[in-house]
RNA sequence: AGGCGGAUAGCUCAGCUGGUAGAGCGCCACUCUUACACGGUGGAUGUCGCAGGUUCGAGCCCUGUUCCGCCUACCA
């Protein structure tokens, strides 16, 4: 038989007819152990866990039953709404992990006992969304002015009917709480119904104008883009030193530039005011060549002068500066450049002429008329837009703009009285920064796919009217010849309306009542100006009130090399493949687990697995616990109340042990997730499972069963069992809900409760006692084990062992002897006041307590001299680093009581420790004489 | 250019308010023991980027500095 198939036999599925084989292989025989586990149902419960059979089963059955579901009612209110994913989404490793956490807390606060809801949706994402049909629409060879905007809408919502919802699929393989009856989508009737209401309301009071102003215009998507939406990299480019004439013609200015095909457009050349160079010639005009103008030289202070020849050509429509000079000395715009990025008839000859050709025709002009100074390499930061890539073109437009001023102040105000509070704080720093310099905030964009903006426009008398229903006629003339704004709005200003359109407003719902504000927002840091602040601000503005009262801001995944993953870049590790190797939970409790880096973080697949096993440790754990439960009969409750007592004075010691561990650690956990820790929560929860619970409880239940059959140790094992599964059910949902079910429960985890601190724990001095006891049977426990395997026992062999000590100490070792000897495969204990000295001995010294381990035959007493010396010689650094400490007068006049105290106590331990084991060395080297 | 973050065991990373450096994976040895070999037991491994400073005491605070990453920005 061959190890491979083992294992495939192992690991079959638990409708598998045959039953799995267990610790089969015996090396000289062909003798096969079948051991057969099923669980109350009569299904096989398999040895490794199978998270396929598990997840989908449980998902439908929590959405079936309306677990997810909430109404407002009695209970405190919970409540988070999703950051809506675009629909052209997949599932990338940023929405698990947001999502991820969300579900935790969701969950979490669920089992707390308050009334949760998780609202989740989908954004129509504007621009992302009409590429995606745009480019459907070119591979049959149409274009969206060919099919008209009508029919083109039509497509798109087709196109969302069809695809919109995978990403919400790929959300529920994630085991997501949301309240699925509450989905809504950005472009809903109800929201916008939202949308039209806000835009009305800010324009009657003036937050929303209309004005011409310099924007980002992407020349493919046919835009305008808001600032956030146009991405900036340094790229290569030459800088590009022009000679512009004086109108003498005898001298002239030298001016540097990076798109001399702008130069057509220039309307004067700037230069700092107390730039000695050009002190005389400010006010001059030169004159532009190629367009044969005359235009002034001014003096700005924005201008540095020690940049390229310290003077600069002034192109208002084309530049962002250079606008804003213009205004500032009233110069007339002169567009070169259309939205096609071609040039303009203002171009003269080059008009239609792409704007980078047009580069090189003009540079190759200007070298003809010897007004080329000189070119150089230049590194630039070219605008792109974020959606397609395409170099975006600053363009003097007609566009909307709401006025941010006021509405970001008192989203300022709302963070720096912590009615919000941001997670972790230092994004607080960076809030404040771009909301301090914020600009208004560009909301009119040139696509079909949106919220057309709700304005008319009179042929007649030219007035505007703005309303939420279509209107019959101009508000101003009464005119019928009105026509609605072809523009629809920026997709963040319906999202920025998320946290309260989504509870019917404008409506006066009460759910608006109950649910408003939200407890928290996660998201990641990259979307926090987009969209975070927008929400403050709209909240506020509407709402009267904060949206959340806590921001978690949570890392970016990002690949290997640090790069964001992103589709474009090829680099994206799928979710779901994760989720398909490894499971839910375990991809789940892996994104716990690496919440706390930084800003970004590395997937590694090491991880998952390491954390797959963790579930399946959980997973066989709970085989065992319910083969003892099954054996004993026992089912739950498995207490009356959810309480952690540890004052049962007549209760076994191990209970009282894991008890006070389970208790440290629901505080663990409660204090991590109120805090935002996943890392911590999830640290905590390994830690107890793995090392508390699986490693000495569950060892010690055996043999303290075996011994007495004491069918109330298996009561608070299941107890404790059941418990852990709740404190794991918010990061490990499924393989909980499973284990719950297999423990006997047939409700749901969703509605147990939490162990809850509110009822306090009380230990009373015999349960400390015990505590403390098994912490010193684990030492020695640890200490035997140590000397078994440094001097190569056979695992196999049992050896005699002797203890000296004190009273105390002596009579801790012989109540716990059962536990000490199956343990460490130890016999034949002996109990000693005086310390020993027997040949063939291996010895270990804790605080009170020597331990002999007999070794005739297999340890030589020079060998064993020098296993001392070992240990001593670790100790000896140690030592020195105490006394120094402790001799230290400062130390000791300065350092708090607690840690003088500590320290002493410390190096009175290591102390003992050392002289125990110099003491040992003597006496062996004597016997050697 | 400015701002922010990272630099800790071979790898991926924890380390909250300064008080004997941790986890997972990997590695070495033993081990198929009656929940689990996706397991058990034991073990090795770090001048906490570099240089100063504050402090009785610094991975943590301060100053400077070097790499790496991100964000913002009007040097044309």
């Amino acid at each position: 038989m061959q190890t491979g198939a083992f294992r495939d036999i192992r690991n079959a599925p638990a409708n598998y007819t045959i039953l799995h084989l267990h610790k089969c292989f015996k090396f000289h025989f062909n003798v096969i152990y079948i051991l057969v586990i099923m669980d109350t149902t009569g299904n096989i419960i398999n040895k490794a866990y199978s998270y396929k059979d598990v997840e989908e089963k449980w998902y439908s059955f929590w959405k079936e039953n309306g677990f997810f579901h909430s109404e407002p009612d009695q209970r405190a209110s919970y409540s988070i709404v999703i950051p809506p994913p675009n629909i052209t989404g997949f599932l990338h490793m940023g929405h698990a992990l947001n999502n991820t956490l969300q579900d935790i807390l969701v969950r979490y606060k669920k089992m707390r006992g308050f009334n949760v809801v998780w609202i989740p949706g989908t954004d129509h994402a504007g621009i992302a969304t009409q590429n995606v049909v745009e480019r459907q629409l070119a591979q049959e060879g149409l274009d969206r002015f060919k099919l008209g905007r009508e029919k083109f809408i039509e497509r798109v919502w087709e196109w969302k009917k069809k695809s919109g919802d995978v990403i919400v699929h790929q959300l529920m393989k994630l085991g997501v709480a949301c309240d699925w009856s509450r989905q809504r989508f950005t472009m809903d009737e109800g929201l916008s119904i939202a949308v039209k209401e806000v835009f009305v309301r800010l324009y009657t009071e003036g937050l929303i104008y209309r004005g011409e102003y310099i924007i980002n215009w992407c020349p493919r998507c046919l835009t305008a883009l808001s600032d956030l939406e146009v991405e900036h990299k340094d790229e290569d480019g030459k800088l590009y030193y022009l000679f512009y004439p004086f109108s003498d013609l005898k001298e002239g200015i030298t001016v540097a530039t990076t798109r001399p095909e702008t130069m057509l457009g220039d309307t004067a050349v700037a230069v700092h005011p107390d730039d000695p160079r050009y002190k005389g010639i400010i006010g001059k005009n030169v004159i532009l060549p190629i367009a044969d103008r005359e235009i002034p030289v001014i003096p700005d202070s924005s201008v540095h002068s020690d940049f390229g020849t310290g003077a600069v050509k002034i192109t208002p429509s084309h530049d962002f500066d250079d606008f804003e000079v213009s205004k500032r000395h009233s110069l007339p715009l002169i567009q070169v450049i259309d939205r096609n990025g071609k040039m303009t008839a203002n171009a003269g000859k080059y008009q239609n002429m792409d704007r980078y050709k047009a580069r090189t025709a003009i540079v190759e002009k200007l070298q003809k008329l010897g007004l080329l100074v000189k070119v150089e390499d230049y590194k630039l930061s070219a605008g792109r837009c974020y959606r397609c890539s395409t170099i975006t073109e600053p363009m003097v437009s007609t566009q909307w703009f709401v006025k941010t001023g006021t509405l970001a102040q008192h989203a300022v105000d709302a963070v720096k009285e912590h009615r919000t509070r941001i997670i972790p704080i230092q994004w607080e720093k960076s809030y404040f920064e771009w909301m301090e310099n914020i600009k208004d905030w560009c909301i009119s964009r040139q696509i079909w796919w949106g919220h057309r903006i709700p304005a008319w426009y009179c042929d007649d008398c030219k007035g505007i009217t703005v309303s939420t229903e279509t209107p019959k006629a101009c508000s101003k003339c009464n005119s019928p010849n009105i026509h609605q704004d072809e523009d629809v709005l920026d997709t963040w200003f319906s999202s920025a309306l998320w946290p309260f359109s989504t509870l019917g407003w404008p409506e006066e719902t009460a759910d608006l009542k109950y649910y408003y504000p939200t407890g928290v927002l996660v998201t990641a840091f990259d979307i926090l100006f987009f969209w975070v602040a927008r929400m403050m601000m709209m909240g506020l503005k509407l709402m009267n009130d904060v949206p959340f009262r806590h921001v978690y801001i949570h890392a970016i995944v990002r690949d290997e090399f640090g790069k964001k993953m992103s589709k474009t870049k090829g680099n994206v590790i799928d979710p779901l493949l994760i989720i398909e190797k490894y499971g839910t939970d375990a991809f789940r409790f892996t994104l716990a687990s690496m919440a706390a880096q930084g800003r970004d973080i590395k997937l590694s697949e090491q991880r998952i697995l390491g954390y797959k096993n963790f579930i399946n440790k959980l997973w066989n754990s709970t085989r065992f616990v319910n083969i003892k439960r099954l054996e004993a009969g026992l089912n739950p409750p498995f207490r009356q109340s959810g309480e952690i007592h540890l004052n049962n004075s007549s209760e076994n010691p191990i209970d009282a042990w894991i008890n006070k561990k389970l208790s440290d650690t629901l505080s663990g956990v409660l204090d991590a997730l109120e805090n935002y820790r996943f890392n911590d929560a999830a640290a905590v929860l390994y830690q107890f499972v793995w090392h508390e619970y699986c490693d000495w409880y569950l060892e010690m239940v055996k043999i303290h069963y075996s011994e007495s059959s004491d069918k109330a140790t298996l009561e608070n094992m299941l107890f404790v069992h059941e418990a852990l599964t709740k404190l794991l059910h918010p990061f490990i949902p499924f393989v909980t809900e499973e284990i719950y079910h297999i423990l006997g429960n047939s409700d749901s985890i969703m509605k147990a409760s939490y162990p809850d601190l509110k009822q306090p724990v009380k230990s009373d001095r015999v349960s400390e006692t015990y505590v403390h006891d098994i912490d010193t049977v684990i030492e020695v426990v640890k200490r035997i084990r140590n000397i078994r395997a440094e001097c190569n026992v056979p695992a196999a062999s049992d050896v005699d062992m002797s203890f000296a000590g004190a009273d105390e100490k002596l009579s801790l070792i012989e109540k716990y002897s059962t536990y000490i000897t199956k343990m460490t495969h130890g016999k034949n204990i002996k109990l000693h006041r005086e310390p020993l000295t027997i040949k063939g001995t291996a010895v270990e010294h804790i605080e009170g307590l020597n331990i002999y381990i007999h070794l005739s035959g297999v340890i030589e007493p020079s060998v064993e001299i020098q296993r001392l010396d070992k240990e001593i010689g670790k100790l000896q650094p140690e030592l020195e680093k105490y006394k120094y400490k402790l001799n230290n007068e400062e130390f000791i006049k300065k350092a708090p009581q607690e840690v003088i105290e500590e320290t002493k106590q410390i190096n009175a331990e290591l102390r003992e420790r050392y002289e125990q084991f110099n003491v040992s060395r003597k006496r062996i080297e004597e016997l050697l004489k």
